[in-house]
DNA sequence: ATCAGAATTGTGAACGTTCACAACAAAAAA
DNA sequence: TTTTTTGTTGTGAACGTTCACAATTCTGAT
């Protein structure tokens, strides 16, 4: 503040011309590097301080230094689905609290890409963002996570990678929760409960999760030593509709669940309403759990009791395994994020 | 694609040479100048395909160019606040989708920061957000909008400047929906299907909109000849407890409203509960209108009738307002886009 | 006092693009 | 044909930073 004859154009030369040191001097203040004596260092401060100079990331970058920018991608027909069909991305939003504030705390900043499906599409758009951004990272989500083409090329371009939903942990920093033992956890809930027939409503079969959360089922039923046709597994394909019709048939059958897992909130919402439909009280009647607590579930009637994912907790993670990586640290290692099992009023005792 | 030695660097001057042109000439191709001969061109665009080439974002930002980055910036408090309390934040995820599918159709980024409710932070942290990112465009929301130091700082800059949720139209780009017509709307809406007696829960009083939505309310009452008592307005700060207060209190008196319009999701849900609790039908007995529409209250019971902001929308038009300000046009305006009134279940005629 | 070694500071080049302007070629006017 | 105008292409410098290395100053041992 002062002449402002050209705002915004504070350099780093200004700042070592106020300080009466040389641009390198500077440098080394901005980036943390050793070997300058200290009271140089206070008085470049200083003067970094008084001018409010902010080193421009875009010249750093091309002094062959660190972008300063995190890439964060989704898959865009999933997102643009959700989004056009109003149905809100709970997803995109935790990402974004995660990612931005882990960023923020490190000087960094958050850049939210969608590419295709496809997967040679996708590894084109990748390309073409990493060529025009030059991220220091980037995190890769379901189901990006699993493609192999995107890991590679990341690789080729020694660009850190981290998966958000993947376990192997090889060459990427790998985030993820214990899908298994989320599922293993709800069963266990409903069977303390004292429910004895319960019915697991399954995503997309194919799907990593879905798979992990049906071992988990699976696994607690036969902890508890019940037999093999107390648990039902249906595949609802995380829709409503698909979801309502498998849940109704269930509820059809002569020796009917009392209980459902369902794989995530929209199916849970569906077997809210087809046990509306039937006249089922829930809990009394049916006790639900979901598996996903989107903000939309503490205000259906009755709030649902949900395993809640650790979405914002994964990205920040990511990032910060990504910054650290930026920084030196080797980019691999595989991280557990804890779940939460968190009761509401959809899950009762069953009754006699 | 090749030799493999150098990955990801392949930059102009390796477009030029196997067009065998010059750099500035393939500079010309990338950005659609004028005065090339098509035959050239087209030799250029056939060497950056097959090449892959993507111009480096950094280095056209310091060749004194565009930075192609648009910047959204909301407020930390208010936003933090909504993630923390698990609300999740419904307005973040659709800026993303307006934001992010406008930019990635203009070849832009659209970078999202936080910046603080307090003034003179704001202005600060502003200040460093642009000095290191250098966008093309910034993106003011509620109630940085307002901030008249905010735009003063970007106009000092040369940033441009869009604001979404201001009316002026003076130095910047304003986008905005029309409130009072949305709020004359929904109320007509309910004195169509026969209310008498409709209470208006307001959010923050102080807050332009939530002022904007009362007149409206209180001119629908009027040009239907209603007497001035016909309508009730409580002030419930947005939230679920001092609104569920405001409305228990509403529908204790002699004369309780049948019909209640909420200023945001979250105290129409109060109203349901409320209703509830109170052995009300809804919609029955009162019927409800929100102000917001987030996706969870398609899954409410019953899902409640609501205006819809076009949210998504305003961060769309605002960013291709930025982007056409950044190539030329100038970069002020007014564009008032369209609100929706989405009946569902929660308002019918009232009863005899 | 002298010198080796370490710590500190400075200098020129580089990063990949665009800008300003110069050079050249082609078309239009004289 | 010659000149002018217009269109097309190329060249050196600049943007703000970091890198690699050179130069200088300090430290502590001999």
């Amino acid at each position: 503040m002062g002449d402002g004859s050209k705002p915004g154009s504070i350099t780093i030369e200004d700042v070592a011309t106020s300080a009466g040191v040389s641009r390198q001097t500077v440098s080394r203040v901005i980036n943390r590097r050793p070997n300058v004596k200290d009271s140089v260092r206070a008085r470049v401060q200083q003067a970094i301080d008084d001018l409010g100079y902010v080193p421009n990331l875009s010249a750093r970058r091309m002094g062959g230094a660190r972008s300063y920018l995190i890439l964060a991608v989704n898959d865009r027909q999933r997102t643009l689905e959700n989004w056009r069909a109003g149905r809100g991305n709970d997803w995109v939003d935790q990402m974004l609290y995660g990612g931005m504030t882990e960023c923020e705390r490190h000087g960094y900043h958050l850049v939210f890409e969608l590419i295709d499906t496809d997967t040679a599409k996708a590894e084109g758009e990748l390309a073409a963002i990493i060529a025009a951004l030059r991220p220091d990272g980037v995190i890769l989500t379901p189901p990006h996570c699993d493609n192999a083409g995107l890991t590679g090329l990341l690789e080729r371009h020694r660009i850190a990678c981290a998966r958000v939903g993947h376990q192997s942990g090889e060459k990427c920093v790998d985030v993820f929760m214990d899908e298994e033992g989320a599922a293993k956890r709800a069963t266990s809930h409903l069977i303390d409960l004292g429910h004895r027939r319960i019915a697991f409503v399954a995503g997309a079969p194919n799907y990593g999760n879905s798979a992990r959360r049906i071992a988990g089922f699976r696994l607690a039923l036969a902890d508890a030593g019940l037999p093999g046709d107390a648990g039902n597994v249906g595949n609802g394909d995380f829709q409503f509709d698909p979801a309502a019709a498998v849940i109704d048939e269930m509820l059809t059958s002569p020796s009917p669940p009392t209980a459902i897992i369902a794989d995530n909130d929209e199916m849970a919402f569906a077997a809210l309403h087809v046990a509306s439909k039937r006249g089922l009280r829930v809990p009394q009647d049916l006790s639900i759990i979901s598996f996903e607590d989107t903000p939309g579930v503490r205000f259906s009637v009755p709030p649902l009791t949900a395993i809640r994912q650790p979405t914002a907790a994964m990205i920040a993670k990511a990032c910060e395994q990504l910054i650290a990586t930026s920084t030196g640290k080797e980019g691999t290692g595989r991280f557990e994020l804890p779940f939460d099992l968190i009761e509401r009023a959809s899950t009762a005792r069953r009754q006699a």
